[in-house]
DNA sequence: ATGAATAAGTAAACCGATTAACTTTTTTCT
DNA sequence: AGAAAAAAGTTAATCGGTTTACTTATTCAT
């Protein structure tokens, strides 16, 4: 039993591998030259292929393709003395090679939108940085594509599995405007949509729990006696946003408090949407003490254009957000916000997609739960006094 | 597409549909659809082959593919000819073939080091953003690999080629401690160091002119008068980062400046880094005015940790930065800071990356200029009254 | 005219794996 | 013991291109 120490998945937090030690790949230590070698053995680039394991190891080729695969009909002994030639030899197998005549890549695609600083985001970095640990960890390797409108009109998503780029991709980042998306409907094309999910076909996704998060801001708003809440969302065409504005009403009109567009602005998902869209809700109504913000970002924006205003956050007007990213836990003041699991998000969807790529059929519909941070932002609603 | 009437199947399809779409593959006729569906629009999922390219148009399998490749032995007539029967079969060559009988992947990789957030850092981000573009327009696929600590050890970097995953690679964020860097010497394996140099060996390399940038930053000091000036620096082992630190010192030395040790503190390159090195300098030095950051997330760290200590920005001390992220544009106050050219450096290290791959054997050693971008994180020095 | 050079294609040998079908040996079952 | 089944390999076809060497038809220069 050669005993790899074979992991079996288990959702992974996040390593916080800092330190990189370089250290040179001492060559097999095993090098044990028998003849007096004067040279220490100099590098031959000679490229190995499987034909000369074969040949060295006295097996044919497909012995040394099965013991590559780990196929069962090698017998232990045989394994074992073809392993040992495979690594006297240094021997790696062509990635291309195997493609061709096997059915996979072992390659997946991750898809962005084509926002200018989409590659430079904490939300899609976080959720890329789930899918790239366990797709390293399941032996794929991962590209990345932005799904410029060029791109998509000359149909280079598909081309991306036709030509044998990829086995599988999966989609962050869209909602239901990109209508491209189903073009992966018939099931022709592995394809998993990341944190959304698409009504005009049934299309396999894994995303967070938005409905749950809302309720829990909202809980969290309501206890604290908050009435007068505004939001600010983004994206109406994204089902996941929408499930935001959902709870949001339905929870207020729960209560009986009033509830209507004009206690809704739509921030873009950006900073200065943020911004903007506060002081629009501000302005209409002056006697707003809460917000809740569809992601950390505009949250962060309403803070600062609040505070521009003279507003104290939390004191004047709490705030709420979603996404909880890491680098806003040091905002002053820190930020109130829906824990979105977003790098589990991404390492769940790689398997799943995976899954789907090994022939599994079922539909993946997963949702993963939130949960609320509490930290600055938020405070008792000051009583009218 | 146009008509969303047709649903796809759903779980329980008529027998009759089912019939159709699952089975015999036999009669790959046009299967004429007599509906009313004025287009037949088959998609036969024939995985149409150079071969049958060739067939159709009447030439050789050599013909076609060098049609594939623009070989001017192909006349214009049949040029055209083939061309038209590859739109018209909708063929798309396999990239998997294509690479094992060719020199080329034409897939590059990415390589970052190992910090926990960097594939959602701006500053990786904007390369990135500069990498994909450029490699997507120069008909290159792009992959991105983080380069743990395990990676490496394993020799995986090198084996990205020796499996024919890549054709080359660019390498983020590394520095002169990142010592498997030299493993890319021998010229062997197309490499290019992005934003950095590497003393041990004569790597290629693309970087920004910090030299140019610390002197834009110091000239705007200076010229404001002030004379105290402080340093949050990091990563020592960089070269570009020091070289930032030797134009600091020396231009404060010209000057008849007092400048040790004490003035300087690594901010690691992070927020609370930046805080932290902030704070330190101060409780040495209460009469420092101005400060150079080494990035711009130092920098803002160090504004805040200022501001929470009571001290104005820019009034009491001047604050300038290194990078010019777009998203602190808008902080407030807004940072003085030196642009670097990050999407084209991006670029730029793309192109001679893939001039590398292509057979150029010049050494890569290119610099991009910067300037400085004046904001409201700096003014003049406040007289000592 | 005529041999040489050029243009435009083609045939076939690769590239380096996987895998279906087959063979030979060893076990198992009755 | 003898037939059937399982175990462990091997042979050869195949994946889908690129490229070298070779052929044939033209054009060119003298």
């Amino acid at each position: 039993m050669a005993s790899k120490g074979k992991v079996k998945n288990k959702i992974a937090s996040p390593p916080e591998s800092a330190d990189l030690q370089g250290s040179l790949p001492a060559s097999n230590q095993n090098i044990t030259i028998r003849f007096d070698s004067p040279l220490p053995d100099e590098k031959p680039p000679e490229k190995v292929n499987i034909r000369d394991v074969a040949r060295e190891a006295g097996v044919s080729v497909a012995t040394v393709s099965m013991v590559l695969n780990e196929n069962p009909r090698i017998s232990r002994g045989t394994q074992v003395r073809v392993q040992k030639m495979i690594e006297r030899l240094g021997y790696r197998p062509n990635r291309l090679a195997q493609g061709l005549s096997s059915k996979y890549t072992q390659v997946l695609a991750v898809m962005l939108p084509p926002l200018r600083h989409a590659l430079a985001d904490a939300y899609f970095g976080e959720i890329i940085s789930g899918i790239a640990d366990r797709a390293g960890k399941l032996g794929h390797k991962m590209m990345i594509e932005q799904a410029k409108p060029q791109f998509i009109k000359e149909g280079r998503h598909i081309e991306l599995y036709e030509r044998r780029f990829v086995d599988g991709i999966l989609c962050l980042g869209f909602n239901e405007k990109h209508t491209f998306l189903a073009d992966f409907a018939g099931a022709q094309y592995p394809m998993i949509l990341v944190d959304n999910r698409f009504g005009p076909q049934p299309l396999d996704y894994v995303h967070c729990d938005y409905r749950l998060g809302a309720n829990q801001a909202m809980n969290c708003l309501l206890q604290l006696g908050h009435r007068a809440v505004g939001i600010i969302y983004a994206a109406p065409e994204s089902p996941t946003a929408r499930d935001v504005v959902d709870v949001y009403k339905s929870r207020l009109g729960e209560i009986g408090a009033t509830v209507d567009d004009s206690w809704m602005a739509d921030g873009r998902f950006t900073d200065e949407g943020g911004a903007a869209a506060a002081r629009d809700l501000i302005s209409r109504h002056p006697d707003i003490t809460a917000l809740l913000c569809g992601n950390d970002k505009m949250a962060l924006g309403a803070i600062r254009a609040l505070s521009q205003q003279g507003y104290q956050v939390p004191r004047d007007i709490s705030i709420v957000g979603f996404d909880d990213l890491q680098h806003l836990a040091f905002a002053n003041p820190s930020l109130t916000t829906v824990h979105l699991p977003l790098y589990e998000l991404g390492v769940t969807a790689c398997e799943r997609l995976i899954e789907k790529i090994r022939g599994k059929v079922e539909r993946v519909a997963e949702i993963l739960p939130t949960h609320l941070v509490l930290r600055e932002s938020t405070t008792m609603v000051r009583q009218p006094n």
